[in-house]
DNA sequence: ATTAAGAATGATAATCTTTATTATGTGAAG
DNA sequence: CTTCACATAATAAAGATTATCATTCTTAAT
C-alpha cells in the first residue's frame, strides 16, 4: 500500500468525521481540495483501510455503506426520524452467546438497530 | 390485500421452504407453475407480506434479501463455507439492554453473524 | 537526477438488487 | 353483468458498488 495523496485526504476526512460518512459524502468533502478524485478511488480506498483494519465499514440494511474510525468492537443505531447513526456497545460481546446457541463458528457479527434517538424523542409532538 | 392467484402462490412457496429463499429463487421456483408472473410481482408481495407481519424479511450485508416464513424473533447466520443461512435465538432479546446502553428507543435490531456452519467445520480439512 | 516496475488513479462501463412506471387485466361488491 | 379499485406484467430506472483499463504516480534502486 504505497503512499498517495488521495489515500491520505481520505484518511484523515474519516479520522476527523463525528458523523459515520458514506463513501459520496467523503467524495464531496474531499472534491472540494482535491477536484479531481474520483469516486472509485475513494470506494477503494474505503474498502483497503477496512480489510486492514485501520477503520471500520458499517454495513446497514437500506442505506448506503458507512464508516467509521473508531474500530473498537461497538453497534449502531439509526434514527428514523433525523437519520443520524449512533454507536452503542453492550456490556459484552456476542460472538461467544452466539457460538453456544448456534453450536458455529462465528467469525464477525452486526448488530444494527432502529428507532428514535434522544434528541428527536424530545421535540416529539405526540 | 385483495386475493390474487399469484399472491396465494406466493405465500405458499415461503410456508413450505425450508432453506430462506431470495426474491429471484422464489420468482424461478414459481415461474415453473405459473410462468407469466413478473419479478416485480414478486417483490412486491413480499414486501407486502413483510410489512403485514405474515413473513419475515431477512437484511445482510453483501447478499440479497432473503425471506422466512418464521416470524417469532431470531437471527441469522451466514455459512461462508456453503452459503447457507441458519437460525438461532439467543436466550433473551436485546431490545431492553440496547436502550438501556444507548439511552433510545428501540423500534427493531437486526443480528446477523458470519462464520462457519457445523457440517462444513467437519468437512474441513485444515 | 533517472529509470524501471509495480501500484494507484480517473473515467466510465457494468453489475446487481430493488423500486417506479404504466398500460392492461381481474376480483368482488352491488 | 358492470364497475372500479387494486393487482399484474413488462420493462425502464434508480442507487450503490465494483470492474475494467489506459494512464499516471510512487518508490526504491541505480
Amino acid at each position: 500500500m504505497i503512499r498517495t495523496k488521495q489515500r491520505e485526504l481520505i484518511k484523515n476526512a474519516i479520522m476527523e468525521s463525528t458523523t459515520h460518512p458514506t463513501a459520496d459524502e467523503l467524495f464531496q468533502e474531499i472534491r472540494i481540495k482535491l477536484p479531481t478524485i474520483s469516486l472509485a478511488t475513494v470506494y477503494r480506498n474505503l474498502n483497503m483501510l477496512a480489510s486492514d483494519g485501520v477503520i471500520r465499514k458499517i454495513q446497514m440494511p437500506d442505506m448506503p455503506d458507512r464508516f467509521d474510525w473508531r474500530i473498537a468492537v461497538h453497534d449502531h443505531l439509526y434514527c428514523e426520524k433525523c437519520g443520524k447513526v449512533f454507536d452503542f456497545t453492550l456490556p459484552e460481546a456476542l460472538d461467544e452467546q452466539i457460538e453456544q446457541v448456534s453450536g458455529m463458528k462465528v467469525k464477525q457479527y452486526s448488530l444494527v438497530a432502529r428507532g428514535i434517538c434522544n434528541d428527536c424523542m424530545q421535540h416529539e409532538q405526540n
